[in-house]
DNA sequence: GCAAGCTACCTTGTAAGGCAAGATACCTTG
DNA sequence: CAAGGTATCTTGCCTTACAAGGTAGCTTGC
């Protein structure tokens, strides 16, 4: 897939996610990849960038099934980025299929 | 705007654009410009690009306002490419607004 | 004449970020 | 103990948006 497309939704995508519910690293891979190809390159730099700038926390888990987990959880901050993505979101997808359409407006 | 959301689609654009007529580079960087911020030191160098990947041609027409135009014109090659990535965008926006609903499919 | 300002082209350097590749380490199964 | 899944992280390469700056043609007003 075009892995320009991705830049700038990838964001969008991982807080939406953790929104709904405390994810880990490993996790949101999977669960994206169902979406759009993505790896772990891609995603724990993501999250350390995410997690400096208080978008989002984190915590770490026992696991039995191997290492343990560093689960995120979505801040106050996260959640007011996750609002203001959506909107722009959204709002880029209109403007561009206006463009597509042949539009002026 | 955000800068990142940008990147995969400005060449969808563009494409979309000079496929409807021949364009120059600074009316582009105008048309454009009504939807989302963009100057030419992005546009030239996507241009440039374009051209070297044979997806369009060019020609210069003199001008009574200015300076000569460099006018750009899509070619057959560009127009396979215009499909591809207009499909590319539309299963990429369905793929994403899944994964924000929080739908597994 | 010439400065200002629009039209039109192009290049350079910086910064951001996707991704392949590789390192580390835990656990289970054969 | 080797293989393979689970889980983390880092390094280095490459692409590309964009600010900034350069060149040049044309018109308008002083």
């Amino acid at each position: 897939m075009n892995s320009q497309l991705k830049r700038g939704t990838l964001e969008l995508c991982v807080l939406s996610i953790v929104n709904e519910h405390d994810c880990y690293g490993y996790e949101l891979v999977n669960r994206i990849s169902e979406c759009m190809q993505v790896t772990e390159g891609t995603i724990y730099p993501l999250m350390k960038r995410l997690k400096d700038s208080g978008t989002i926390d984190s915590y770490i888990v026992e696991s039995q099934e191997g290492p343990p987990r560093k689960y995120y959880k979505i801040t106050d901050i996260g959640s007011g980025e996750l609002e203001r993505l959506s909107r722009e979101w959204f709002e880029f997808i209109d403007s561009v299929n206006k463009l597509l359409k042949g539009d002026k407006g």
